[in-house]
DNA sequence: TGAAAAAACTTCAAGCTTAAAGTTTCAGGC
DNA sequence: GCCTGAAACTTTAAGCTTGAAGTTTTTTCA
């Protein structure tokens, strides 16, 4: 096979990648719409501190889910209307802040969490563990390469 | 294995697609702005119209994009802006217009097409062509299921 | 024929997202 | 102590996105 079919290839499994992620994330917004009448964002940022018990910096967050800053501004502006975090002074340094889940968000993410792997567990039935293996690795092997390349700039 | 550490793997295994996914599409994103000046739902609206040399109509073109109406009346209009795009009337349907790309548009995405898969070979470059194989069927799988889904709802 | 329903859009409000610019605070060197 | 640069954010402008509501045109069918 040339090189050029290989790129063609390339692109072609990449559209595949896109379209399924798509697929899957207009699943769970409209899941998580109805069911719980929240957002995809917010769901992450739950998500986020719910692996963090003490909480996490704004800038923690936003270099956990890969996104800008002001974004995470917003949407914890957002959650904290909604009670489902706080946000606390970080003793000794005025500029910061951490964020964590209320007891109430907590709870609300608890029953998000449970639906959310039963919804991915569907939508992935037909993927077979076997498979799941040599997709991961390749999943890996490109985001790492983006990593490398981030830090090498 | 149980059944439900089968489905905590099947949400690693999401949670790393959706991981390269977004790092993939950053990454698509500042080489189109900055090589290109244009964004990624642009590209893609040009994209699905490189295809269909006689234009689509918009509601062609939110079902091909899976994305909503309104969203493509808004992406089109910037595009027309641009004098990528036109916009025709469809005749005998008033309430229809057919949007194709200018030939400057079509020069133009030419040359993003290129840089573009140019792009998709590095990042994709450590991915075997066996593992591509694999994968494929698998994002086939979970993308057919979600539009069975669709259907019979 | 003449409603009534459906189709093809557009508009709107709300929220998400980014890059860039601005603010306050901190840390290091002199 | 004081200056300078960096860090941690927030704000802003522009654009993207959705779901819902609204408009015009076409189709259905009684």
């Amino acid at each position: 096979m040339s090189e050029t079919d290989i790129a063609k290839d390339r692109l072609r499994l990449w559209l595949r990648v896109l379209k399924a992620t798509r697929s899957v994330e207009t699943e769970l917004r409209e899941n998580l719409r109805q069911g719980f009448a929240t957002t995809l964002p917010r769901f992450d940022v739950m998500a986020a501190l719910s692996q963090h018990a003490a909480g996490l910096k704004m800038s923690e967050l936003s270099s956990v889910l890969k996104v800008s800053n002001g974004n995470v501004t917003g949407i914890v502006e957002r959650l904290v209307e909604d009670g489902h975090v706080l946000r606390e002074k970080v003793p000794g340094d005025r500029r910061a802040s951490r964020v964590r889940l209320t007891p109430e968000g907590e709870a609300e993410f608890a029953r998000q969490a449970a639906a959310h792997e039963q919804w991915i567990d569907g939508i992935f039935a037909d993927v077979a563990p076997e498979a799941a293996q040599g997709m991961a690795e390749a999943l890996d092997a490109v985001a790492r390469r983006l990593e490398n390349k981030d830090k090498t700039q």
